[in-house]
DNA sequence: TCAATATTAGTAACATGTTAACTAAATATA
DNA sequence: TATATTTAGTTAACATGTTACTAATATTGA
């Protein structure tokens, strides 16, 4: 019989822990979505990005789909090859290129939206409209604060 | 001049961003403080969990820390090599293996978990300790209700 | 008892996360 | 204008995330 060192702070109610069970409870559903189109998920937020926001670079898209930049450029290479998306060079900006988002990749987008929105709709009516916002608030205020 | 496609929901304030921003925010400074022991977030997680709750198996250690088995398996390998843990077959139970933390592991530990609580608490007094208390409450919610 | 099933853990393959180093191009500065 | 700095993006290397598959063992049920 082992005694638990009882005196440590438990990791039971742990924040980053906590960050990660309900990222994963949130994206499980999308990602078993997105099997049918064979995209990940950090793909399918890169299109989404492409078709709400329209053609931007790469440090834009990384900035709102919270990616770092050699993930990014790695996904960008991988939808493109795949004709999802389609690149092009800044004529004012030899280092920047714009990135459109494709037919294909569009259809893509539209096959699943309706979809995807009804899972996270169901995620906000689970927790009530009111806590929904509250945790949102939360989570950005987590972020905000240095 | 490109229309962004504005009929479209917004990614804005979505929830899985939110949470992977939130946790990055969360953990930085961890990885930060880890990066003079030399071992990973995750890493540090397990033998956390191994400190605290005494010697277990794989599968307790995965489900605690949050990790799948593959990647658990993965830094099991890495620790044992590197004399953070030690690695005991079970002669009850030939597939199970119980994992103890060494004595190089709890070095780490010590060194560490002040600073660790330090950079918990933080968070903790930023938010406040009632606003905290409720972004655990809701983020428990989330992973509840399946 | 023994075959079917479930559990546990390992491995493979590929994608992403993370840090560091690097290239090329644009900009600032002296 | 020459130099230094900054910015955009890529590449490398290693660790983890994710799914699928395999092997070994334990459990179950006929």
């Amino acid at each position: 019989m082992i005694k638990p060192n009882s005196q440590l702070p438990s990791t039971n109610r742990s924040l980053p822990i906590a960050l990660m069970r309900s990222r994963e409870k949130v994206m499980a559903p999308i990602r078993e979505m997105l099997k049918a189109s064979g995209i990940t998920e950090q793909q399918w937020r890169v299109l989404r990005i492409l078709s709400e926001f329209g053609p931007q670079d790469l440090t834009e898209i990384a900035s709102k789909a919270s990616l770092l930049m050699p993930s990014l450029s790695r996904i960008i290479r991988k939808l493109g090859e795949e004709r999802f998306i389609i690149r092009a060079m800044d004529p004012n900006d030899r280092r920047r290129q714009t990135v459109v988002i494709g037919p294909a990749g569009q259809k893509i987008i539209d096959d699943n939206l309706p979809q995807a929105m009804k899972i996270a709709n169901e995620f906000q009516s689970r927790l009530g409209t009111d806590r929904y916002e509250l945790l949102l608030d939360l989570l950005a205020d987590l972020e905000q604060k240095s």
